[in-house]
DNA sequence: AACTGTTCCAACCGCTGCCTG
DNA sequence: CCAGGCAGCGGTTGGAACAGT
């Protein structure tokens, strides 16, 4: 990574999508723009450039800051890195708490979730969730485990890590299924669906919220007590594991 | 040690909406 | 109203690092 790459003319011609002066645009935007991972140098330059001169206009600033980029790519940098106040490291378990709570109510609107978490990015948001969450929490449908820490947010060891992919599941980690709740108790509790609702209307990939999804009986409208069983599902388990339990009992 | 598979995240791509002339 | 330029957003990808065989 880090070569200097150069845009081959016919390349962009090839994709002839755009009209030819916006083919020409991007040609001379694009030739030899290096592009990949940033170096320590170029992190610097792009640093001290906007602290003397402040953010003016992202096409015109590489250029100016002595930069072979696009300004795209100063633009993510800044923005997902180098920005002041950027938290780094392991997300805490109430960060986690809060992006659950906010995707359940937003769904992918990551820039929206990204505003509520002071110091995080939108990108590292998005990360954390499909990496972290989105894969423990929506696809083990089939799956009868929930790898509670994981799910917590919390680091896990190199060693918890071994022990998890050495043994097909580990019943220290599993978390006991409560007592699974018909589609009357379910809105007898103040839930907004039942889990098989919520799982049917639930899109991962969408970005815009579930529909019918009345905003003010989101996670945060809940009552205390509610909140409470909900973490009896594991902390803070969500309608996927939550719906993975209910379909382990209807077969 | 060498190879293969998996995980994670930085960075890229393409689209959209806003602003301006 | 329209076209072009720009910033921002969300989905996707590439590859480094690590784990397993």
């Amino acid at each position: 990574m880090g070569a200097v790459w150069c845009f081959k003319r016919e390349e962009v011609k090839r994709r002839n999508r755009f009209s030819r002066s916006e083919t020409m645009r991007r040609i001379s935007q694009n030739l030899c723009l290096k592009r990949g991972t940033w170096s320590p140098d170029e992190d610097h330059k792009l640093r001290a450039y906007i602290k003397r001169h402040g953010i003016w206009n992202w096409n015109e600033m590489p250029q100016a800051a002595g930069l072979l980029r696009s300004g795209k790519s100063c633009r993510l940098r800044w923005m997902n890195y180098l920005r002041p106040n950027i938290k780094r490291g392991n997300f805490s378990k109430e960060e986690v708490r809060t992006i659950i709570k906010l995707h359940e109510k937003l769904g992918n609107r990551w820039s929206a979730i990204a505003a509520k978490l002071p110091g995080r990015t939108d990108n590292e948001i998005k990360n954390h969730w499909n990496t972290h969450l989105k894969g423990r929490l929506y696809s083990n449908i089939s799956n009868t485990a929930v790898l509670a820490p994981k799910v917590q947010g919390v680091p896990i060891s190199k060693e918890e890590s071994k022990k998890r992919k050495s043994s097909d599941i580990d019943a220290s980690l599993l978390i006991t299924a409560p007592k699974i709740l018909n589609s009357e108790e379910y809105s007898s509790k103040g839930f907004p669906m039942s889990p098989i609702q919520s799982a049917s209307n639930f899109s991962s990939s969408s970005s815009t919220p579930v529909s019918d999804f009345n905003e003010n009986q989101t996670w945060s409208g809940l009552e205390e007590e509610n909140l409470g069983l909900l973490e009896s599902f594991g902390e803070f388990s969500l309608w996927g594991s939550h719906f993975q339990w209910k379909v382990k009992c209807a077969r």
